[in-house]
DNA sequence: GTAATAAATGAACACATAAACATGTGAGGC
DNA sequence: GCCTCACATGTTTATGTGTTCATTTATTAC
């Protein structure tokens, strides 16, 4: 960390310091950082996705990713720890749903992005 | 991986189905995790939040983060590589800014969701 | 040409993370 | 009570990731 500002010849101070009196807390990064994390993985984002199609409990997600009932509960875990991720219990099974639209939404513009580009 | 079918109480038959054929691609679900990635660090999250209020060059970006060039460059070079920035050499000095609105408004969407749960 | 500066890159290290495997928990049916 | 099933959770292992430090490239000024 050495914050060393370009000297002279780089005449930006103005939008240096426009920038760092916009920007946001810590915690506010920190938590945006978390929510997208939750959704930068390959098993995480296919699980969204299909819970973006129906609710599902553990073991149809675990068929329809063709995964340990495991690895997809400790996925779970991380999704219902970002807030990403609801569930409800029926008798032995848990059903999961996306929390709300918002999840949704960045999912599916997420989706367009890669469409656009991929 | 087991894909082990939860048998016969579990009436989910249906929606597995639905849910499965509704999937993408390997391919699709690769590059949304690796755009969600890209977002999903605490030091890229601020470059590009800094970003979306003004373009900077490196040591402009350095300064805003008070975080070492190096450090700035190695995590620009992430972002180039997922297409979220784009740059322009302008003397001695490389100004990045957002790529398209798109990455702006995942910013703001990720924003939204934070500033409601958070 | 040389010196200086902005940025990029490579290597090394500490740390985080995903999946596999084994085990624990808790509800339902007997 | 016991057993079974759906799910959760520890633990380990292998892999990925972010930062630091050292070095290199590229551009400007002399």
């Amino acid at each position: 960390m050495t914050g060393a500002s370009c000297s002279d010849t780089c005449r930006h101070t103005q939008n240096v310091e426009k920038v760092r009196s916009g920007m946001l807390s810590e915690r506010e990064f920190l938590f945006l950082a978390e929510l997208f994390k939750a959704f930068g993985d390959y098993t995480r984002a296919r699980i969204l996705f299909a819970l973006s199609m129906h609710e599902l409990c553990v073991c149809a997600l675990a068929e329809v990713l063709d995964m340990s009932q495991s690895a997809i509960s400790h996925q779970l875990r991380l999704l219902r720890a970002a807030k990403l991720v609801r569930y409800r219990k029926e008798g032995k099974n848990v059903f999961y749903a996306l929390d709300d639209d918002h999840v949704r939404n960045l999912i599916l513009q997420g989706l367009d992005h890669v469409r656009e580009q991929g």
